[in-house]
DNA sequence: GACAAAGTGAACTGATCGGTCCATCTGTTC
DNA sequence: GAACAGATGGACCGATCAGTTCACTTTGTC
């Protein structure tokens, strides 16, 4: 389906309040940098906290497509893909222009758990986690939700070191510690 | 010593930039939260960015110095501490106000790299994996860097799922991690 | 009491903020 | 060419931003 003007405009966002933070970036800047006026932006939505919200569930929609296609695509069985997410978490760090988790950044802009922005965050991370233990249920864990909650926070450790940039290799160390945990729950690989 | 007004203006707009956050807080709302002018503020520093960034290194040093000493009153040995450091993690997130680690929001508001307040972040964090890999080797691991490494991921994970608030336990889920890893390192316990 | 140091409040500067308005332009359809 | 729909740019609104100014007040010292 042909994307439509809207579409291309939370596209631009996204990068925009990606690169630059949200709430430094203004909506003069915001329309120098997508190519819409302000009077377009206004038309599509009522607030720019409207658009940010659409730019984090396109981004949400997207990462969680790309991620199970990759891992996939990285892994045969269940229990090599809960490895694989480091290596994807690996590739996304070397990327140009790796500036974090999108979900992150907004929830320590917006930081009252009610906002709406901080809520969706939450809720990304949620369905992540969903995703990782369904993985784990999948390889036999005798505790999935425990093992998803594990290797969760390895890979939001190693995001966020990796933004602040001071370790050589985040997702290599938080792949060798993942190996560790996912040996101790379905033994030896 | 005796604290000086310029200790306790830092102080209060370290608590005023946890709570609020740091662009989303003015300073006029600065003054009228620590209770000192806009002119006195600008006597002791000549920029925001300056008054943010002894907030950071006032939080970093106060931080460090009450983790260690908490450390060494929750457990005897340095592996004993290793693991304390997930009990001192759970403690914090129940603190009423608990929003997050500040330094991992400072990074996220200033993302670039070479920005004196990335940096900062950064070096806090490069300090307590100094800190956590001397209790490694004191241990007795063989390879106290990459505990300490994984260690860490754990702990900065689970301070991100804690503030985003949509786990139940993060510290202890973290701590059920961490022991598999130190066991995984330095033999059953 | 005199004086210096420190601090104040509010007005100010120039700039930017989110959001609105409107005359004008562009593209499409008939 | 006319009519209509969609979009624009920049001026505008009221508010806030970081930082400055200055007449005045308070505090501390001798």
């Amino acid at each position: 389906m042909r994307p439509t003007k809207r579409d291309e405009l939370v596209a631009k966002a996204l990068s925009a309040f990606y690169r630059t933070g949200f709430q430094a970036t203004g909506m003069d800047r915001l329309a120098a940098e997508t190519g819409v006026s302000k009077t377009s932006i206004y038309k599509h939505f009522r607030t720019k906290e409207e658009l940010i919200l659409a730019a984090l569930r396109l981004r949400d929609e997207q990462f969680r497509n790309f991620r199970t296609r990759r891992l996939e695509a990285l892994a045969d069985t269940p229990r090599g893909q809960l490895l694989a997410i480091f290596d994807l978490l690996g590739e996304w760090f070397r990327q140009d222009g790796f500036r974090g988790c999108m979900f992150i950044k907004a929830s320590a802009e917006y930081q009252e758990p009610e906002h709406p922005i901080h809520a969706q965050s939450a809720e990304h991370k949620r369905l992540l986690f969903v995703h990782v233990r369904k993985l784990a249920e999948q390889a036999g864990a005798p505790d999935p939700a425990a093992l998803a909650r594990a290797l969760m926070l390895l890979e939001e450790g190693a995001i966020v070191t990796a933004h602040l940039g001071y370790a050589p290799d985040p997702a290599g160390d938080a792949k060798a510690a993942a190996r560790v945990l996912i040996a101790a729950a379905l033994g030896p690989w």
